[in-house]
DNA sequence: GTCTATAACGAGATAGAC
DNA sequence: GTCTATCTCGTTATAGAC
C-alpha cells in the first residue's frame, strides 16, 4: 500500500492535531481568545514547532475555516443524498448545530462573524464562502421540500434560508452563556414545526 | 442650579467618553480584540490616565454591560408605555437591532455571549442577567399580544421569545460578514409577518 | 520536525510627579 | 485628572542547533 498523497506541512498527524486543538480553542474563546502558547502547552511541544506548521496566526486561522467548511459541506452533501422527506433533511440539518453547542462550542464561523472586524483578510473570504455555501444549499432544500409539499413557509426559499441560518446561529449565542443547549433544542423543534407546516 | 449627584470616578465625562468608545470597540472587535491603547490613542489621552477612571479592563467591561442594559431596559420600558397593540411593540423591538446593526456594531451582549468563556466571571453574570431581562420583558410582551388577539403563535411565550431573540441575534451575527443589513431586515419583516399571524 | 534562545512588540497595570 | 516612566508578562515570530 503506497500513500498516494504528498505530505505537504499543513498535511500531517502533528498539523492535524493542531488544527483540533486550534479550533475548539476558537470556537470556545474567538480567534483573538486564544494564542500559539495555549496550544504548545496542550500538544505537549513549543511554540516555535507551531510554526514550522502554521507560519502565521493568520495562516491558522485560514486553515480552520477551510478544514471546517469542507467538513460542513460534506455534512450537507450526505444530508442531501438522504431518500428522505425534505423535512426529515431540515431536521438533520439541526442536528449539526446541535452536536457542535453540545461540546460547549460556539459555530466556527459564527464566531468568526461575531469577530469580523478583527480578523486578518485571507480570513475574512473564507468565512463569508461559508455562509455563502450553506446559503445555497438551504435554500436548494427549501425549494425541493415546497414542491414536494413537505415543507410550507411564507416568502421565498432565500428568505427563509436567512431565517433559519440567523434563528440557528443566535440559539447558538444566547445559550453560552447559559451554559446548557435549552434555548437551541426550544429554536430548532419550534423552527422543524414551522416548517412542517403546523398552524 | 447646583449639581445634586457626587461624581464618581466612573461619572464623569471623561469616563463616558471613556466607555462610549469602547463599547463601539467591543461591539466591532470584541472584548478580546481591543485594548486600553486603542481608546488612549482614540481619546488623546495616555493608557494610564485610562486606569484612573477603570483601574482593570475587567471593570471597564462591566461597566459597559451594565450602562448597556440600563440603556436597553429603558428603551423596553418606553416600549411598553406606548398605548400600541402588541404587533407594534414588537416592531419596535426589533428597530431596536436594526439601529445598533445600522452602526456596524454587533449586539454588546451578543457579542459577549460569544466570547463568554473567555470573559472575567464578574462579566459574565452581567452578561446572563441582560438575557434574562430581556427575556422577562418579551415573554410578557407576547403574552399580551396573545390575550389581546394582536399576536399569534405556537407553544409557550417562553419558546417564542427565545425564537425571537435567537432570531434577531443571528441575523445580526450572520450580517456582519456581508457587511449590509440584508439579512436582518429579511428576517425582522418575517418575524413581524410571522407573529402577525399571517399564514 | 522539534528544540533552545531570543528578538520585537504589545498587553494590562503601577508609582509617583505635576 | 493627567502625565512620564517603568514593570511584568504574554504575544507573534525568527534564527539556528540537533
Amino acid at each position: 500500500m503506497v500513500e498516494v498523497r504528498q505530505a505537504s506541512p499543513a498535511d500531517t498527524d502533528t498539523a492535524t492535531a493542531i488544527l483540533d486543538i486550534a479550533e475548539r480553542l476558537v470556537q470556545r474563546r474567538g480567534f483573538s481568545g486564544f494564542s500559539y502558547a495555549d496550544i504548545a502547552a496542550e500538544l505537549g511541544i513549543t511554540k516555535a514547532s507551531l510554526h514550522y506548521h502554521f507560519p502565521s496566526k493568520a495562516e491558522l486561522g485560514k486553515s480552520l475555516i477551510t478544514r471546517y467548511a469542507a467538513r460542513f459541506a460534506d455534512a450537507l452533501g450526505e444530508i442531501g443524498a438522504r431518500v428522505v422527506p425534505a423535512g426529515d433533511k431540515l431536521e438533520a440539518y439541526c442536528a449539526i448545530y446541535r452536536a457542535v453547542l453540545a461540546e460547549q462550542r460556539m459555530c466556527l464561523c459564527g464566531m468568526l462573524a461575531a469577530e469580523y472586524e478583527a480578523l486578518p483578510e485571507p480570513m475574512r473570504r473564507a468565512v463569508v464562502e461559508f455562509f455563502d455555501h450553506n446559503h445555497v444549499w438551504l435554500s436548494a432544500l427549501l425549494e425541493e421540500g415546497r414542491r414536494a409539499g413537505s415543507l410550507r413557509f411564507a416568502g421565498t426559499s432565500d428568505q427563509a434560508a436567512h431565517s433559519i441560518t440567523a434563528a440557528l446561529e443566535g440559539a447558538m449565542l444566547v445559550s453560552r452563556p447559559y451554559g446548557n443547549t435549552a434555548v437551541l433544542a426550544s429554536v430548532a423543534d419550534r423552527l422543524i414545526a414551522e416548517f412542517s407546516g403546523e398552524a
